[in-house]
RNA sequence: CGGAGCGUAGUAUAGUGGUAGUAUAUAUGCUUUGGGAGCAUAAGGUCCGAGUUCGAUUCUCGGCGCUCCGACCA
């Protein structure tokens, strides 16, 4: 990508009346523009790194078997009122001039169960599991923390369908495993804390939490060993003894970046979702439900991963995985020759290919955050500056060491 | 939903009851090229409505919007 084709810019100022750092940040380096307060726009830029989180949810979610599908936001009152939720505080209701009532899908539960039906008759047909990436609606009293808390919002949410508790049980530990891979590949450390399941269940369910103080949850951890707790649980303070490990709890802000529920069979008692098991019994089905935030991922990312010059985007969500930067007219040509043969390789590379001051390049390709910059100027004698954007060492190496570490950092 | 603050060019900021200023971004020209370059010229603005006033961007009221704290919530 050339840079000077970039649809957007990058803004000398902070934006006013923006605190959050992700949001500074996005907004400044043009990678998000806010329409409205919790409503927000991925420009080109924001986006690759948006694909990016939701193309490795999606691998994980693959891997575990699930197919992916796409319910509409567009859902019915009557399938809110089955499972009595129509009157929930983060519903937006919207009429039809031409009657009917609607509610934007803020989950989808009653969608899938209703769908379900159709496709489950037997203990035979289980277990089953599908997931989507959709725009999700909340109508949240309060947006704040730029892309941490949204009214409109990209989630994946997962829905599992069990002939029993124990199969449920099996599968939800298998979500919980593809979670911690996502996060791992994600370079996130997010701890499963013990939770309260709100308006989706009166169980304990899980959360994944990022430990940030940018985040509006408050846990008790564990520093030694895997005990986390909502402090909403209260059962466990902090610097009392970790019931698992004897170790001090500790306490801190945190990030929910995804939750699994055990639904049991909430939705499918409201939909009349039932097998007929080996005996010829009519049972209901036992369902489960996983979300993941990949939009509050990406602020989650930027609260965690930035200096006081910009973004520092980990590897595996990165626009680009180098930016090219040529200082000098001499040296222009070069650049674009290599510029060329590293999209030949396939590498994904900004090009910085204006004619403006070195200055603002390095300041802007900082604010980018791109791991990888490449700088070519009359100074570097044929050959490559390489610098990693956590780092202040400079390496000097010739083009095809550099096409040859590009090439080989892919997936 | 309770509390607080704020709305002035694309962005960020001054200021004033009487022709609205600066920076930056933008356009043009020249110069310049290793950490947000220089000079010149140009274009561009008071959130909306009502009230007070000879006159309101400024004062008053209402609305809309944004941010922060709290409650709530992925």
């Amino acid at each position: 990508m050339l840079q000077s084709g970039l649809f957007s810019k990058i803004s000398k100022e902070f934006p006013k009346d923006e605190e959050s750092l992700n949001s500074r940040l996005l907004i400044r380096a043009g990678f998000v523009k806010k329409l409205s307060a919790g409503v927000y726009s991925f420009l080109p830029l924001g986006l690759r790194v948006l694909h990016k989180i939701v193309d490795v949810v999606k691998e994980e979610m693959n891997e575990l078997g699930a197919e992916e599908m796409l319910m509409p936001s567009l859902v019915p009152k009557a399938a809110w009122e089955r499972s009595n939720r129509w009157n929930v505080d983060v519903a937006y209701k919207l009429n039809s001039q031409f009657g009917g009532e609607f509610g934007l899908g803020w989950t989808h539960e009653e969608v899938v169960s209703d769908i379900a039906k159709n496709f489950i008759f037997s203990y035979q047909d289980l277990p089953k599991a599908v997931y989507q990436i959709q725009t999700k609606f909340r109508d949240e009293k309060r947006p704040k923390s730029g892309l941490l808390r949204g009214r409109e919002f990209l989630m994946k949410d997962l829905y599992s369908f069990h002939a029993d508790e124990a199969d449920l049980n099996r599968y939800y530990n298998l979500v919980i495993g593809a979670y911690k891979k996502i996060f791992k590949r994600l370079n996130l450390e997010a701890r499963v804390t013990e939770a309260l399941g709100g308006a989706f269940t009166k169980e304990y369910t899980h959360e994944f939490q990022i430990l940030s103080g940018a985040g509006e949850d408050t846990i008790i951890y564990c520093a030694k060993c895997d005990f986390s707790q909502n402090s909403e649980v209260v059962k466990a303070r902090a610097g009392e003894k970790c019931p698992d490990c004897g170790n001090a709890l500790k306490k801190s802000r945190a990030i929910e970046a995804a939750n699994v529920f055990k639904l049991g069979t909430k939705y499918s008692d409201a939909f009349d979702l039932k097998f007929k098991d080996k005996s010829g019994n009519s049972k209901p089905v036992v369902m489960g439900s996983y979300g993941i935030g990949p939009s509050r991922i990406m602020g989650a990312l930027v609260e965690i991963y930035h200096d006081e010059s910009g973004i520092i985007w980990p590897e595996a969500v990165a626009p680009f995985q180098a930016h090219l930067i040529n200082l000098s007219q001499k040296s222009k040509v070069k650049s674009q020759k290599l510029y060329q043969k590293l999209q030949k390789q396939n590498v994904e590379i900004l090009y910085d290919d204006r004619d403006i001051s070195p200055g603002q390049k390095f300041a802007e390709s900082d604010l980018i955050g791109v791991p990888l910059r490449l700088v070519i100027s009359e100074k570097t004698a044929g050959k490559v500056e390489v610098k990693q954007r956590n780092s202040d060492k400079i390496k000097l190496v010739t083009e095809k060491e550099v096409i040859k570490i590009l090439s080989s950092g892919k997936g």
